[in-house]
DNA sequence: CGACCATCTTGACTCAGATCAATGTTCGAT
DNA sequence: ATCGAACATTGATCTGAGTCAAGATGGTCG
């Protein structure tokens, strides 16, 4: 167990220390005090049933950034919840390339492709300090049989993660590289908006190469849409840090695609 | 209750009545003499329950091509298992285009996108004349909660559907026009053959158009890696009609990858 | 503080696959 | 058997993003 220090909350000088969100203010950690609740937990749930879950639930050290969480075909026997930093998940393909899946922030759920063959499908590393919950599935199958609304929860959440997984399919198959980045930015940006950060100023915690190979582009293409997109005032960048200065527009850069209409 | 004729099963002459696969030899349709019984359902259902899971599940008529079996948006409440023939899936993009999402073969269970909001987030139409099992989603959660071997399996199913989707997006990340399209007829084989059928010859039941829509190319470039594929030896083609010459060259296109080893 | 290695940026050139255009083929309806 | 519409093929040309190469910047550790 760990005894994470004491923080007061100001909402700059955020990327120091990365613990603060999702942490109990008393220093304990219990999904009934998580500030990330809402967002990884069914609402359903009665206050008891919260605690039956929060009972099988275990809190991990922190990662430091570039520790694995899991590895491909690591034995499957838990999910886990981001809690705090970022993690992104990758494989390997056949021929050794690195095939980044996804980018993870607090309150998101990963490991769950590891369900379907008992094995991982996907290695997961922290892109900086992080910390996360572990769910062991085995019991959370069980307490699903008892809790109905806790399947259905997970059913769900696994059903978006198809749906996500659609989406970037279909931005992968039909949009340019400019659309590429709008999305991934604002995809984002959304997810901070969700855990009532800003929407509009953040800090990539992945490399260049990181979102190049997740939107299938080079490096050398990212680095120059960057400049682009500085150049035509939708935002300003700092190496990792980031200002979107007009939404609509990037919005607008998202979804119009240069072929046929 | 659709009468289907009584046919003999000549390995030939596929094309003309796709019902054949995944129907009782009695003419009444069972879980338990489903031809397809391995492939959708959870092995370890024991006979009674297999029977418990039938009860639940309704056969519907057959689909002709080109009609939807559901539409992006309609309330989502049950699942689909394939019985026989073809299904597309696909979505329209905000800038109103088709992405095509999947292809799915007798045994193959579609609609599990649904689960997540409560709606279908794409549209399923039949490629061929096409029927499916409907399998109501409220009642398979109730089911699931009793048998726990239920659970499993549907959350086996759906994380093979995330680990699907993230092949898919390595693919359109990652691969050449050559790798992709090798990477598909490689796909259709093997689920050929997980059905007993010829892995090595079979019809394709898409047009090309989907072909390239699914995979991120245009139909011209599909054509023409048809043609390429079909001089080098790797296949004959006539029109729909595939036979691959060389499973293992066919594996060392779809994996040998143009760019740095 | 400075040296080193990672990461990022920028420029010049290339090429796989898109686009545009025209022709050929298949198949269902009459 | 014939027609027409949808589907498929082939060729010529164009272009967005990849590749190769060279610097610039930044973070880390003695």
């Amino acid at each position: 167990m760990v005894a994470h220090k004491a923080m007061t909350h100001t909402s700059k000088d955020a990327d120091k220390d990365t613990l603060r969100e999702g942490c109990a203010k008393d220093g304990f950690e219990h999904c009934r005090n998580c500030l990330l609740g809402a967002i990884c937990l069914p609402i359903a749930l009665t206050s008891k049933d919260v605690d039956l879950l929060d009972n099988i639930i275990e809190r991990k050290h922190p990662l430091q950034r570039g520790e694995h969480l899991y590895r491909e075909k690591d034995h499957f026997s838990a999910v886990y919840a981001v809690r705090s930093g970022a993690i992104k998940t990758y494989h390997i393909t056949d021929d050794g390339q690195e095939q980044v899946n996804g980018f993870f922030f607090p309150g998101e759920i990963i490991g769950m492709d590891g369900i379907g063959c008992g094995r991982f499908c996907s290695s997961a590393t922290a892109l900086e300090t992080t910390s996360v919950c572990e769910i062991p599935f085995e019991k959370l199958g069980e307490l699903s049989t008892r809790l109905p609304s806790l399947q259905r929860h997970f059913f769900q959440l696994m059903s978006q993660e198809i749906t996500e997984d659609q989406k970037l399919i279909t931005l992968l198959s039909k949009s340019s590289s400019e659309q590429r980045l709008a999305a991934l930015l604002l995809s984002v940006s959304a997810r901070n908006a969700r855990r009532n950060l800003s929407e509009t100023r953040f800090r990539l915690p992945m490399s260049r190469t990181d979102i190049g190979n997740y939107l299938g582009l080079t490096v050398e293409t990212v680095s120059r849409l960057f400049t682009r997109f500085s150049h035509n005032g939708l935002l300003t960048v700092d190496n990792k840090e980031v200002a979107l200065l007009d939404l609509d527009r990037l919005r607008h850069v998202a979804s119009v695609n240069r072929y046929k209409a």
